[in-house]
Parts: C-alpha cells; sequence; structure tokens
DNA sequence: TCGCTTTCGTTGTAAATACAACAGACTTTC
DNA sequence: GAAAGTCTGTTGTATTTACAACGAAAGCGA
C-alpha cells in the first residue's frame, strides 16, 4: 500500500495533507488495496458504491450498455483520479467501470471518510472538502460538455466550444488542447463534417484557424 | 428569515436537521437573505460563489449566452434546491442565475459551512455531508443526460432514454414524466421529427406506447 | 531521401433532421 | 354542449449530417 502514498499525495483526495498525515489515515479511513486485469469490472451497473475510490495504476473506462446492446464510453479514468465519488450517496451506479488495463484502486471506507472522528486526524476536515470539490470538478465538467453537445447543429456546437474557449482565456486568440479528430469526438459529431463547417466559418469571415489555433474575428 | 424555516426544513442541505437545530444553525452560517426581482441576476458568468445558495421563493433559471449572443437554457431550479454548488471550490461560474419570476434566495458562508465549528452544531456533519449528496445528484442528472445526449440519431437517443427508463423501473413497461414537446427539448430534438421517429420504432415493432406509457419489445 | 503514418481538407451521396403547416383526438372552460 | 386550446401524429421540403473515399501536407524513422 505505501509503494502508492507518492501517488495519492499528489490525488485532489488529499490535497494539502502532507505525506505523514496520509499515511496516518490509511488506517483511519479503512483503506484497501485491489488488482484488476485489463477488461475486468471495477464496479457493475446497479452496484452500490460504500467506497471513495483511486485510481493507483493502469487507466479505468466509465462506460454504458443500453437495453440493445450498445455501447458508450462516458469518461476515462487516470492515474490519481477518483471515480464513481457521485454515487456515495446511495443511489445504485449508472454505468459498468472497467479496467483498460491493468489497474490498482484503493478504495476507502465512505462513511469514515464522510464522517469526522472527533480527534485523532487533524487533517480529516480537509480530506472531506477535498472530496466536495473533487466532485465540484467533474461537475463543472459535465455542465460545460452539455453546453456544447446540446447545441442542434456542428455550427453552434463549434460556436459554443470556441467561443467558451475565447472566454476563458481572455483572449480572441488560442490554442485548444485537441486536433480535429478528437475535438469532433468531444462535440459528438462526424470529424469530415466537422472539418468542413470550420471552412466554411472560416470563409465567411467568422474565425482563422492554423492548427490547433483559433482567432475569432 | 424564520419564515423560510419549513423550506429550508424539506431541502436536501438540512436533511435529517430538526427544526431547532437548523434556527440554531442560521446565525453559525451567517445566513443572509435576499429578494430578487424577475429578470435580475442572482450570478452573472465570472462571478466567484462564495455562499451555499439555496431557493426558498420563486424559480430561477441557469443559462448561457455565447459570444454571438446565443442564449441555451441549463436547468431551471425550483424551491428548496440548491444551485451554484459545483462553483464552491473557486471556479468562476460559467454560466448566469436570472430569476424567472419574484424570487428569494437564502446565502450560507461557504467557509462556514465546509468547516466543522468545534462543538457548537452537533449537526454540522450531517450538513456538510448533505451538501456533498447535494451535489452527488446534480452530477447523477448530468451524466444521464449527457450519455442521451451524446448519440447522434434521434433514434439513438430515444433507446438510450428509453432503455434507461426500463432499467430503472425494472419492467418493459412504464410510464415517462414528460409529454412529446418536454421529452424533445429534454433530448434536444425536433418534437415533429421525435415523433416520427417513435411511429417508426412502433411500427418496426420495437416498442409500443400510449401517451406517455411505454412497452419495449 | 524514401516510405510510412497521421492529420486535415475536400467532395459526393445517402440518410437524418429541422421547420412549417395542418388535421384529428382530447381537455378545458364557460 | 359549443368554443377554444392543447397534444399528437403526419407530411413535404430545404437544410444538415454521416459516411466513405481520396489527395495533399506534415511528421517520423530508417
Amino acid at each position: 500500500m505505501k509503494e502508492y502514498v507518492d501517488i495519492l499525495k499528489k490525488s485532489k483526495l488529499f490535497a494539502n495533507v502532507g505525506e505523514d498525515e496520509i499515511v496516518g489515515m490509511l488506517a483511519c479511513l479503512d483503506a484497501r488495496e485491489k488488482h484488476y486485469k485489463e477488461g475486468e469490472f471495477v464496479f457493475r451497473q446497479g452496484d452500490r458504491v460504500e467506497s471513495v475510490s483511486v485510481l493507483v495504476r493502469g487507466a479505468l473506462l466509465v462506460q454504458a450498455d443500453d437495453y440493445w446492446g450498445n455501447r458508450s464510453i462516458i469518461t476515462s479514468v487516470g492515474v490519481g483520479e477518483l471515480f464513481a465519488q457521485a454515487y456515495l450517496a446511495g443511489e445504485a451506479i449508472m454505468n459498468d467501470v472497467v479496467a483498460a488495463a491493468g489497474s490498482t484502486v484503493i478504495f476507502f471506507d465512505a462513511k469514515r471518510v464522510l464522517t469526522t472522528c472527533s480527534s485523532a486526524c487533524p487533517f480529516h476536515n480537509q480530506v472531506i472538502r477535498n472530496l466536495f470539490f473533487a466532485l465540484s470538478e467533474t461537475n463543472l465538467r459535465l455542465v460545460t460538455k452539455l453546453g456544447h453537445i446540446q447545441k442542434r447543429t456542428t455550427r453552434e456546437k463549434l460556436m459554443s466550444y470556441l467561443s467558451l474557449m475565447s472566454k476563458k482565456t481572455g483572449s480572441n486568440s488560442f490554442t485548444i488542447p485537441f486536433n480535429r479528430q478528437e475535438l469532433a469526438d468531444f462535440l459528438s459529431v462526424d470529424r469530415s463534417a466537422m472539418s468542413a463547417e470550420l471552412c466554411k466559418m472560416r470563409d465567411e469571415g467568422l474565425l482563422r484557424f492554423n492548427k490547433s489555433s483559433f482567432t475569432l474575428t
């Protein structure tokens, strides 16, 4: 377990908590380590989540299968990230969580995390706040993505995304962290159709671009 | 302020907290009451949110305006509900929050809510957990909606939504809480096109329906 | 430099969608 | 019971998109 303290130290769950305190809290929070092979399920649809879960090795996918067997990926989870936090409230988890590679997860007892223990762990309150902030971050990502995707046309989705980037950077010129295919996947549209639409917008004088650099005009 | 205790009592923030404790906490959490006329802004894009906010009268809309002035509604807020919780982490709020009618909001100091005060408020920990759970609920709503909307075709969106309802109710027959227009707005598609697609699916034998009652086959 | 791969723009076609307009069934209201 | 309004299905058309396929440009390794 202690081999992963370096990773836990960098995770959002233990932000502003020292290494010694983390080691001390491992027992207090009933930390348990579990290994998964590629393709194994960490959670299945309908499971109850009773642990705060941190990925410390590998990669996970959060995905959903519908009534007809179609699969869609909700999000991916990287090392150091929390997942399934939103299901600690008691709702059954709606998605499958699958190991995309050999992975290790550390589970903390949710009840112990969410209940402050008298005086033994002075940094416990910080951890609770961190958990809340981590969930906030997830939430913001979702709202942002929803705002883009809910637009009807490809052009509107692009406008939504690009104008947000402009606001975020405070400038009409900015670089996006996606290539064309990734941007298309992010906005849930076809790459070639999106590429064509971008060029049409450029020709109409709405914007200019070079690779991943854009300028709104 | 005390006239709203009945409403606060029913809000998620004070679940499992008695009326007397709520009254006691109003001062501890630095509760402040503020009134808004229709059209007034509770928060504007870019504001910092430093209060836990509960709507106790009226109705609010969370909406976003993009670079070109287009408006899109993210969600609505009803009496007793928390809003803008995800921005307590320090990020500037991405949306405008506007009063859709004459409204009253009670603000609690976020720092005081998130930090347990020694012993004065025995139910303080419960409130912190409640805040976390409220955010979880928001999160689930978002993930669910995203799962539907990110599908490419109207049929896939319908499949996604209806198969989820089937899973949720544990039956192939269920009633949805929307009429056709509301369902279309929820899934971000055109009503008439959706209606046509539903009938096509019925004719193909995928499902049957009568008003808001559906049966998957 | 030569192949190989990746990325991006471009085009054509088939499919899906938005939009507008309308008719029938059903509700509500007076 | 009549009138007005709402909800739903239906249809036609213009627009938009997905999909497939291809070529040019850039990056990369041998």
